[in-house]
DNA sequence: CTGAAAGCGCTTACAG
DNA sequence: CTGAAAGCGCTTACAG
């Protein structure tokens, strides 16, 4: 490929000039203006943005760490940070850590050694240590769904709390009163802030609390959920109702209750976290806490790119709304002491 | 950051010696080997990517350009061409191009300025122009999934033809003697390959070809095949099955039938390309073509880092294999004269 | 306006 | 082994 300097002499000026009518912040005068420009047309020149970026120390990229891709929440996270880099001309590199916190270090390393403006991170479970050293790179990092405190980290998230507590209510309004929960690794701040809603819901309605109804999973995957799911609700007393961390958790209940011949919403209603696009396709259609994934990697993006131009702003907290969809799968009202 | 001038002057040697110690190919003895081990980690030193990128001209850096995350396909093809990257020190740049040509086209330029080593492509409709005006940058396209022909480039797709053929197959086995068909925008190879797999599969059978009952739709979003699906369930005489040219198209088409009161598989049966995660959660459980898709992102990742070692190496085109995976949505066999 | 030159942070022949 | 130097392809003061 051509490079600026077999552009300068066919057009007879110096590569700063090139450089100037690329630009357009140094004025160049037409007639070299046209020369130039002719040159670039004739040799098919693209300029080199490696270069540009070791220049400037700028490389317009960010990465976006996130657990899994395959998880529609993450997709449309990433696909709302995309839209809003184009805007920017930003690149994103994109890595899933599968929730390993060595992974995700290693990733982190990998991002700073290519100098990366910033970084968007939805963080694994585990200690922040490798976050700490990070941050010596000075490299800024936003957190997207899943805050980290205690680093000042810039964080973009919704209230995980208040959305658990609401399924709940729903739930025991509809007359539940055995309301268990499937959750994810309370190691992450996510489950944990679902699980402490799940809680305050019971509360709030004086349920009680019942371990044996409650299971927090290693993971949001759907195997994880459904070798839970098929375990607690083969157990005497089952819940009514099921309240769920995320949507492939739902599925893997949904399965287990298929495979013992167990009816929902009749046997048992379910809510979840999470409204992917599929919801109401199923049979019954899911109940569903509706997140703005896609705002949320769109506001993380915008967060980041004020934070990569001011990095003495103060730390910013960005909590946007979530939506409970109701659908079949909670069921309708119960009549007293059917469940 | 520090960089490669200090972390020499702190150990008192030159950055050629520096340069040395970290890529080991040029041996140091071992008394400065320490002192700049020494200094390296006293700096906190971490080599500068895009520096080196220059020098070298790799950045070891691979776009990778589909049309929708969204899609469960996608996001494994993604996964499978991360997990390969990953191990060869290789980074993704993702970008979506929800079948917009022109948005491909100014993705492609721009990863081009970007100097990436390489591209994986899942092309959308359209024409080619773009890309045939792409090739003089010298950067390497591999077609992931959607083949394209006549430009040289190297391919690894699914053998659709004889994938949807097979669905058709099994449907008419059961006995169906309607069946109708729900696709994707022609324009894609994709969507042509299946169309044509269709009809060969009811020339087979001897099973008349009908217009009404075959719907190409604009694109391969749920939205799209409910509405083409709400259409074609409400006209007399009605398919008594569907194939579905992917999974969001199907689920498109099970929300129609729902709202028209039409059950699956009793009075409609279902089969479709792609099989996600969830497929077996839905009730009816669907029956569907398992595509290898992590396995078309990383064999698309391989044959592409192939192909820039070696850019003279003759055309590859690999097809891997799919399953037809029978389950509930397709229905029990039918009595003759029943449909 | 315009050009010559320094420099971004590396790698890699080339001498010694 | 080791260092001095050229060069990857740009941008940006600095003179003129």
């Amino acid at each position: 490929m051509a490079t600026i300097k077999e552009v300068a002499r066919r057009a007879r000026v110096s590569v700063g000039t090139v450089s100037n009518v690329l630009s357009g912040t140094i004025p160049v005068s037409k007639r070299l203006k046209t020369r130039v420009r002719d040159a670039i047309e004739q040799l098919d020149y693209h300029p080199n943005f490696v270069a540009r970026s070791l220049k400037i120390k700028r490389t317009k990229t960010i990465g976006i760490v996130i657990s899994d891709i395959g998880n529609p929440f993450f997709s449309q996270l990433l696909r709302g940070a995309e839209d809003a880099a184009w805007q920017e001309k930003y690149m994103l590199i994109t890595f899933n850590t599968d929730e390993r916190p060595e992974r995700e270090s290693q990733v982190l390393d990998a991002l700073r050694d290519r100098r990366v403006d910033g970084i968007l991170l939805a963080a694994a479970a585990g200690n922040h240590k490798h976050l700490r050293a990070f941050k010596e790179s000075g490299i800024p990092i936003v957190c997207v769904d899943r805050e980290i405190t205690g680093l000042g980290l810039d964080c973009v998230v919704v209230d995980n709390f208040s959305a658990a507590r609401e399924c709940v209510h729903h739930l025991a309004t509809l007359g539940h009163r055995r309301i268990g929960l499937l959750n994810g690794d309370l190691n992450l701040p996510v489950a944990r802030d679902r699980y402490f809603g799940y809680r305050q819901g019971l509360e709030d309605f004086r349920l009680a609390f019942e371990e044996s109804i409650t299971c927090c999973c290693q993971s949001f995957q759907l195997e994880d959920g459904y070798r839970a799911a098929l375990r607690m609700m083969s157990r005497a007393p089952r819940p009514t109702a099921m309240f769920t961390g995320n949507a492939m958790l739902a599925l893997g209940l949904l399965r287990a209750l298929k495979e013992l011949g167990l009816r929902c919403p009749e046997d048992v209603g379910v809510v979840m976290f999470d409204d992917p696009r599929f919801t109401d396709v199923l049979r019954p259609s899911l109940t569903a806490v509706a997140q703005p994934s896609h705002e949320l990697g769109r506001r993380g993006f915008e967060l980041l790119l004020r934070r990569i131009a001011n990095p003495n702003l103060k730390r910013t907290r960005v909590v946007l709304p979530t939506q409970l969809n109701i659908r079949e799968s909670s069921g309708l009202p119960r009549v007293a002491g059917s469940g």
